[in-house]
DNA sequence: CTCCACAATGCGGCTATCGTCATAACAGCT
DNA sequence: AGCTGTTATGACGATAGCCGCATTGTGGAG
């Protein structure tokens, strides 16, 4: 074969961009991963942020729409979760490769 | 401990925005793919891609500042790499996701 | 040193997105 | 019905980022 790691078509790459770009955003970030800790209503996300109630429903929204995030009524208030592994592992790499960069930075450092 | 995944601190949740920034933008991506398929300088980038000149050196500056991308010295030009199996894993990770998730739209289409 | 080719950067227009205020939609209770 | 509490949305200013044009820097060849 070409390769094993063929170039995606430029459809697939525009939906990757699209999902890394709700990922590149602080406030949504922490809001995935705070519902992902614990399920929460909007005013508990409030509490925890410090974001304006329509900030928040915003982002829900978007999170909501991308599938990261699903929301259940208890009578009144809705009760949002996170419950997908897919950004816990997407973090690591990062950290990994964050903490990769770093080291090899103290090593030139060490070395020079 | 309190959890497997622990909410990160602020500056590291920063950290990972940037990153995944990084890879939100379809020309960035693009060109990460790019020189990850074959190394080539800006002129080569511009001819597989379009994109003007400038706008390619100033992705390129940014994919090197996160250590994504590498250039080394050939005469006059530049020639850049693109190595890191970091971005194909994220890619593959997203491209599950989004697989899984119209697999289970098709379901809760046929079974509705 | 001068000239040429390649790459990086200052500047500016343009668009997209954030974040807030105010308001609308919605569910439950009386 | 109306009232209350919760969430979603329309409108808008502010900000950030893309992208190209023009210019500057940089290394090699004459």
């Amino acid at each position: 074969m070409a390769s094993k790691h063929a170039m995606p078509s430029p459809q697939l790459l525009e939906e990757y961009c699209n999902f890394f770009r709700l990922l590149s955003e602080p406030a949504r970030l922490q809001l995935l991963c705070l519902l992902k800790q614990t399920p929460m209503d909007v005013a508990g996300l409030i509490e925890a942020t410090g974001f304006s109630q329509s900030h928040i429903s915003r982002q829900l929204g978007q999170l909501q729409r991308a599938g990261l995030v699903r929301c259940e009524r208890e009578g009144v208030r809705l009760t949002y979760h996170a419950d997908s592994a897919l950004v816990d592992d997407l973090c690591h790499l990062v950290q990994n490769r964050l903490r990769e960069r770093l080291e090899s930075q103290l090593q030139a450092l060490a070395g020079g």
